[in-house]
Order: C-alpha cells, then sequence, then structure tokens
RNA sequence: GCCAGCGUAGCUCAGCGGUAGAGCAACUGAUUCGUAAUCAGUGGGUCGGAGGUUCGAAUCCUCUCGCUGGCUCCA
C-alpha cells in the first residue's frame, strides 16, 4: 500500500527542481535532519536521505538506537539551526578532493556513494560545519525551513540489501505552512481513527488469537455477517458476467506443485506434511486445481471461453515481520478466477474482466483508480509472440473502457504481461484490490490445449484474476474507507430497536420478527437502561437505522427513526419505514438517504 | 527474517523492588424513563510465557511468544 495523500501546498506541481518545491524543502529538510544529529551525535556515518511522498527520511550508522527523547532532542536542534537560518551553499569539488574530505570526516557510506556516484567533478551542499554529497537542487538557507515534524524510527537495511549492515532512518515531515503541516498531521491522526485492527476490536468484526497464529483471522458473526453480503454480491456479479463457479481442496500432494513450479520457485510455500508417506502441502494458489479441471476432459474450441470462478482460501507463509492486520495475512481468500480462451477472444475477455471490475468496486463507492500495465520483463517465459499479442489485447481493452493507464516497462511477471488497478480511499489512500495476469508457464507446464476447428491441439490463454484481491484485505479496506460506518447492505445490525418502556417490549419483538421475515439484520435492546443510553449504545455500534418505539409508535404502527451519524428523522409508518430501507439496501447505496 | 519499541482486567491505561489499581464494559438490584452515558452494589488479573537475580519481582536480567513502526519480501 501506499499512503497517497496529496500534497496540499500548491506550490508543487511535481516540479523537483523548483526552488519552491516541496521535495527540495523537505530535501533540506533532510539535511537539516542529519546536521542535528552530527552536531549532537558526533561520530555518527550518514546514509541517504531524500525527500519522499509525504516527507523526509535520513539514514544514519551508529552502534546506539535513537530514543524517542533523541529524536525530541534533534527536533529541538534542527529548530536551533533553522533559527539560525545557515546558508546552504553549493560547492563542486574533484572527485578525488571530495572523497578525501568525506574520508577525514569519517564518513565512509558516502564515500562509497561517491565513488559509486560521482562524476569527474562532485556536487556537495554546505551549511556550517555539515556537509553533504548532493546533487540538489536545495533551498537558499536553513530559516527557510520551518514547519516540519520528526515522526518515527526504524531499522533499513543499506541500500535495501537485506546481508548489509543494518541503519537507523529517522522520518519526518515537512510543509510550506503551519495549516499545511496541520492539515497532514490531522491526517494521520484521522487514519489512526480509522485503522481497522482498532475498528475491528471496537465493532467486534474479527480478531487474531496468539494460539491460533499470526496472520490468521478469526471472523466474528459481525464480520461474518459482511462477508456473507460480500461473497452473495460477488457471486450475483460473477454468474451474470458468465461465470460458473469452483470449489478445490485446500491442500494437495506435493506433486502438483512441483508440476506448477511453485516448489521451485515461490518462497511463501509452508513446508510440506506427509500422511501415508505421501507429501502434501497447503495450497498457496488455486490455479493448479482450475488447470486440472480444465484437464479432465478433452476440450474443443466451442468450449471456450471458460470463466471459472471460486473465493479460494490459500496460505502462504509470510515473514513474520510483514503482517499487518487483515492486509497482510497467512490465509487468505482470494476472490479468484481462471479464464481459458483462444487469442480472438482475448481482447473481449479482458474487457469484460475490467467492466466487471469497475463496476464492483464502484458499488463499494470507489470512484478513482490508477491503473497500471505491466509489459515484458528481460527473464520471461513463453512465446514472444503470445507476449505481445497478449500485451496488444491488454492495452486495447484498457483503451475500449477508456482508461487511462500508466505503464510499466519490463515490470511484469516472468510468466506473463499483466493489469493492475489501485482504488483510492476517503482518504486519497491506495490499495492495490484488481489484478488481471496473463499466465504463459502454467499453461505451458501443465500442458493445456483445445481442439481447434482444424481438428489439431492449440495452446489456450490462461488468464488469471482477483477483482477484490482477498476478502480479508478487501474487508480491511473498507472498514478503514467507511471508518465503520457501512453503508446498510453491509451493515453487520441494520436497525436497532429501542423500546422506551417495558410494556412497548412485545411491539418491538413484533416488528424485529416483521423485519428478518424481510431479510433485515434487526435486533431489540430491551435493555431497562433510559432511552438516551440505549440510543448511545446504538450510535457507538455504528447500527445505521435506529427505532424508538413507545406509545405513540404502538398507537400508530410506527417507529421514530434515528439515522446514525445524521440524527432524528421523527415518526415513520412501519411500512413505510420498510419500503425505504429495503429500496435502499436493494439499491447497495452508500449513504442512507431517508 | 532484520532493527527498534511495546505486552498489567473485555477495552483504555496507572503502578516500575515491599500484600495488584482506576475509568469504561460485564454482572446483580433499584429506577419504566422520548433522541449520545440513572443510581447503588458485585465479580473479574498465574501483570504474554519460561528461567534467573533477590529475604521479596508486574517492577531488574536472559530466553521465548505476540503486537507495533519501518526495512526486506509479496515469482
Amino acid at each position: 500500500m501506499s499512503q497517497g495523500k496529496k500534497e496540499s501546498s500548491g506550490k508543487t506541481k511535481g516540479d523537483g527542481h523548483s526552488i519552491n518545491s516541496l521535495e527540495v524543502l523537505r530535501h533540506s529538510a533532510a539535511h537539516l535532519l542529519a546536521h542535528a544529529v552530527l552536531d549532537l551525535f558526533p561520530g555518527t556515518q550518514v546514509g541517504i536521505g531524500p525527500a519522499v511522498e509525504n516527507g523526509f527520511y535520513y539514514d544514519f550508522l551508529r552502534d546506539k538506537p535513537f530514543t524517542p527523547e533523541d529524536l525530541q532532542a534533534i527536533e529541538k536542534r534542527m529548530r536551533e539551526l533553522a533559527a539560525a537560518d545557515i546558508p546552504i551553499e553549493k560547492i563542486v569539488l574533484d572527485k578525488k578532493e571530495a572523497i578525501e574530505l568525506f574520508q577525514k570526516m569519517g564518513q565512509k557510506l558516502k564515500v562509497e556513494l561517491i565513488e559509486e556516484k560521482g562524476g569527474d567533478q562532485v556536487s556537495c551542499y554546505r551549511q556550517d560545519n555539515f556537509i553533504d554529497f548532493c546533487l540538489g537542487p536545495h533551498l537558499p538557507s536553513t530559516g527557510a525551513i520551518k514547519y516540519f515534524k520528526l515522526l518515527s524510527v526504524s531499522g533499513a537495511y543499506w541500500r535495501g540489501d537485506e546481508s548489509g549492515p543494518q541503519l537507523q532512518r529517522i522520518y519526518g515531515t515537512a510543509f510550506f505552512t503551519q495549516e499545511d503541516l496541520d492539515n497532514y498531521l490531522h491526517f494521520l491522526e484521522e487514519a489512526r481513527h480509522r485503522d481497522h485492527r482498532r475498528l475491528g476490536v471496537d465493532l467486534d468484526l474479527f480478531s487474531f488469537n496468539e494460539l491460533v497464529g499470526p496472520g490468521l483471522v478469526l471472523w466474528h458473526p459481525k464480520g461474518g455477517a459482511i462477508r456473507r453480503e460480500l461473497e452473495h454480491y460477488w457471486q450475483e456479479e460473477h454468474f451474470q458476467d458468465g461465470y460458473e463457479f469452483l470449489y478445490t481442496p485446500h491442500i494437495a500432494k506435493l506433486d502438483v506443485w512441483r508440476t506448477s513450479g511453485h516448489v521451485e520457485f515461490y518462497e511463501a510455500m509452508y513446508p510440506p506434511f506427509q500422511s501415508e508417506g505421501i507429501e502434501y502441502e497447503l495450497k498457496p494458489m488455486n490455479c493448479p486445481f482450475h488447470i486440472m479441471v480444465y484437464k479432465s476432459r478433452l476440450r474443443s474450441y466451442r468450449d471456450l471461453p471458460l470463466r471459472w470462478a471460486e473465493l479460494g482460501t490459500v496460505y502462504r507463509y509470510e515473514r513474520s515481520g510483514v503482517l499487518h492486520g487483515l492486509l497482510r495475512v497467512r490465509g487468505f481468500t482470494q476472490d479468484d478466477a481462471h479464464i481459458f480462451c483462444r487469442g480472438d477472444q482475448l481482447e473481449e475477455e479482458i474487457t469484460r474482466v475490467i467492466s466487471l471490475a469497475m463496476r464492483m468496486l464502484q458499488t463499494f463507492g470507489f470512484s478513482e483508480f490508477d491503473v497500471f500495465l505491466s509489459t515484458r520483463p528481460e527473464k520471461y517465459v513463453g512465446r514472444l509472440e503470445d507476449w505481445e499479442k497478449a500485451t496488444e489485447a491488454l492495452k486495447k481493452a484498457l483503451e475500449a473502457k477508456g482508461l487511462s493507464y500508466q505503464i510499466d516497462e519490463g515490470e511484469g511477471v516472468f510468466y506473463g504481461p499483466k493489469i493492475d488497478i489501485k482504488i483510492k480511499d476517503a482518504l486519497g489512500r491506495s490499495w492495490q484490490c484488481t489484478t488481471i495476469q496473463l499466465d504463459f508457464n502454467l499453461a505451458e507446464r501443465f500442458d493445456l490445449n483445445y481442439t481447434g476447428e482444424d481438428g489439431q491441439p492449440h495452446r489456450p490463454f490462461l488468464i488469471h484474476r482477483a477483482i477484490l484481491g482477498s476478502l480479508e484485505r478487501f474487508f480491511g479496506i473498507l472498514i478503514e474507507h467507511y471508518k465503520g460506518n457501512f453503508p446498510l447492505w453491509l451493515a453487520p445490525v441494520q436497525v436497532s430497536i429501542l423500546p422506551i418502556a417495558d410494556r412497548h417490549n412485545e411491539y418491538a419483538e413484533q416488528l424485529d420478527q416483521r423485519f428478518r421475515r424481510e431479510g433485515l439484520r434487526s435486533v431489540v435492546n430491551a435493555r431497562r437502561e433510559k432511552i438516551g443510553h440505549k440510543i448511545r449504545e446504538a450510535e457507538m455500534e455504528k447500527v445505521p437505522t435506529i427505532l424508538i418505539v413507545g406509545d405513540k409508535e404502538v398507537a400508530n404502527e410506527s417507529v421514530s427513526l434515528r439515522v446514525h451519524t445524521v440524527g432524528d428523522k421523527g415518526e415513520i409508518k412501519v411500512s413505510k419505514f420498510l419500503e425505504k430501507i429495503k429500496n435502499l439496501i436493494k439499491n447497495k447505496s452508500i449513504t442512507y438517504d431517508f
């Protein structure tokens, strides 16, 4: 995931070389950070310190770890250095000179960088006693760095190499105005409020358990209600789009993963286990099973395309440090499908998948998409002409849908080109969900064929695709996107009925039963509490519609409707309420518009 | 997996070498009430786990498990 908060400064338009750009400000802030660290902790070596999407960081090599108190002290020192308004000047040195200079300062990492990257002339920036090897540009002086904050410290490998030394990375952010900084800090705060791990506990949606194991999701009844709706919706959309449904096992003989090549190439496989002397393996993917169904009989060109979908639960050994709530787990359910088709059907099939993806994602209220087309990498399998044909089909399909997309040249996986679609959530953050991938590898390894018009065997194209990605992950994204305020059709409890006094309980129960018969998820809160208390409880549970029933409502066959986050909507006839709520649910309306 | 930080009641947290605490939640009783917290009482913890130091450990040390922020990884 990328934290795609939009820069709000307006002073940058991606122009990294304008002196007024946020990028320059942040890069200079990174230098200021390194300057402060060297002031306070002499002997520290500096790595690299670039501006990044939402701020900047600088990497340091030092024996002792930085503590939160150190961070505070560093920030204080930065403010002092900024207040001193030290001029930042560019100096150009001979490469040899530069190496000697940094060698003398004990900055071995910098020497390494200069040796590798520096030309005959090496550009450096100096502010007081701090000198850095850097292309620039920078602000004219440190005084312009006013609105910044250090955010966190973490480990980072030198040059991203796991076997190399580990550095300490200090993250911070900087803006041109206090308002922009405040907005960003507010955004971080808002993201914390929306954190699906927090809301998962508060709303009783799901949990993890130490005994059960890390990365293994337990869906609670309320999360289960949401999943059930997701699955129904998913199945209905796929049925309407001509898919058929498969169910396949969670384990298979290791041999199938040998044939598929996973044993050799896929790192996230769990270790196999033995039974009756045969090795079995938990499935990390569904593809081989679908392929085996394909191969269960001869296929004719008339049979194609075949669109086979499965909500298939797979298990992948993700390294312990990468697990993250529902967004990165070890057992998850892909909304998977495999399409077997002829070359002449390719473009049409891909277009259909894109349409389906757009339709489904829009249903959840996602309206902004970033689309990426990844093309053939250097190392690849399959025939060049198939790659070209498939890549062309992907492009044409995107163009047919009028989607603007970015080409990631050479970034495709080795087995085929692909389209990835990222959605933007309510906070503007990007999440990858949909992926559409051609697979020349498995088609070959499993020797897939169909009989053509000519009576000869032909290799079908195999498309592997997921729309939501995985149910767990998509659930997590939805929780954050809606901030737990699910649209009516997804809300675990849709209606909370609150009798004012005991004598209204019977009426409340009658309503509840009637609602259930209509397929609504409703509950009665007959606790002997004041109505204000029960309203508070329902509001905190984020129940979309709250129905208060007392003497008046019993007499009128009505309810008093209160809509979550909106407030009191007044008295409404039960039949009218039912009609409206059923309509909102049927339309999968994002808002509750009573 | 790596670096760092954190694990005390269901939740949020205090206590940091001398008999385990608060608020909320839960439970019991009273209250029968009209749009975001009625009052009173009660129960609840091998202080993540294991070992060690100490007369004495939630508190100090070691190991381990889990979580968090990153890195790396996600053919």
